[in-house]
DNA sequence: GCATTTCGATACAAATATGTATTGAGTCGG
DNA sequence: CCGACTCAATACATATTTGTATCGAAATGC
């Protein structure tokens, strides 16, 4: 246990979260079809015989790599939850900033959920897996703000399943305008301005 | 004038519109990178001639396409925004609802905006071309945001810019989930319901 | 009516990507 | 310690895709 002969041979799963490195990288870059089997390998020093023995074909890798992200996000915005809810006598605004804020903002992670997205969108397949994928998402938000009802119910009561799916939409446009215009729009702008709105009104009249 | 020999030739920009019309297809329907010259000519009954005739390369092709997509949305804008102001009495609301109405909000278009802004985002050349075009779909939005205000003020006045962005990321990400999964979120649901945020709030306090 | 020019189709050549087969190093079980 | 097995690297063959070159038809100008 102290030593081991030098280098031991990397484990199956370490070689194949390596390839998934190298494609997360790649396919942020250049899109799906835009990355090839060399392009992904050299970013993580292995060659292409390491990849055809971890992956049957580009779509495997596609799909491991997505329930990879996803699997990630999940535990991070549960973490996040978590975290906000355990400390006590925070108004609704500061819980659903600090939520927001600890969703992905950053360049790679969004366009690789383009691409997942408009994957998802043209292979009925994946679609509905996706789908499924993105309700858990949308689950954890909606799950969030009823949390935080109990301790600020000014936010409006009903339709959340719509409110969150609102929210998600605007992380993403924004996300977009911020990516392609970082000096226009800063980052968490819209969601805040977004929150503003439904507290705004939840103020006057929860429907 | 009367009856030109059998058939005539086809002029060069018409060709170049074909050409197009197979590109806009194919790019929505496989993405740029997933699409190829006998793909897009495929589908217009054109040879790969024609198309190495009309585009020096594949890039320039996209541009000519977004261009082209840009300026019809542009003009489809304005017609929309003189129609809807050209009827008189009409509320905040229906005028945001109709206007948003115009919109495109089809599959092939959602596909398109997505592959030219994935590029936008890769490419910096492309970048500033970009923005500069999205920036006067933001301008007629804002336009006619401000316009009206003179017909019913109970819209926010200020930060005119932020809720044109805003708008436009609601409607892009709703487009998408709405592309995904029909039966959950209906055509114009979510910015209906952004609207209708807008509106309560403005009707409570205008900063 | 003839010559020139333009345009689109076909043929050809080069580059690139993928998948398979083979080889050699490293690991595990007996 | 030896044999069977696993895995990653290299080499090879195939399939796609692109760009160029060539050719023929059609339109225009003289």
């Amino acid at each position: 246990m102290s030593r081991r002969p030098a280098r031991t041979r990397p484990t199956r799963a370490q070689t194949r979260e390596r390839i998934l490195d190298g494609a997360l990288e790649a396919f942020a870059e250049r899109g799906f079809h835009g990355s090839t089997q060399e392009d992904i390998c050299e970013r993580v020093g292995l060659s292409r015989g390491a990849y055809n023995s971890s992956f049957r074909s580009k779509d495997e890798l596609f799909f491991a790599l997505y329930d990879r992200v996803i699997e990630r996000l999940q535990s991070r915005l549960e973490e996040a939850t978590a975290c906000a809810l355990s400390m006590p006598g925070s108004t609704a605004d500061n819980f659903l900033k600090a939520f927001i804020a600890s969703y992905p903002f950053d360049r790679d992670w969004y366009l690789l959920q383009a691409e997942f997205g408009l994957y998802a969108l043209r292979h009925p397949a994946m679609a509905s897996h996706y789908a499924e994928r993105q309700g858990r998402i949308l689950a954890i938000i909606e799950g969030a703000l009823a949390d935080i009802l109990r301790e600020d119910s000014r936010i409006v009561a009903r339709g959340l399943p719509r409110i969150a799916r609102l929210i998600l939409a605007v992380h993403e446009g924004s996300m977009f305008q911020g990516l392609l215009e970082p000096h226009e729009v800063a980052s968490g702008e819209l969601l805040d301005f977004l929150v503003d709105l439904m507290l705004a009104r939840a103020a006057t009249r929860v429907d």
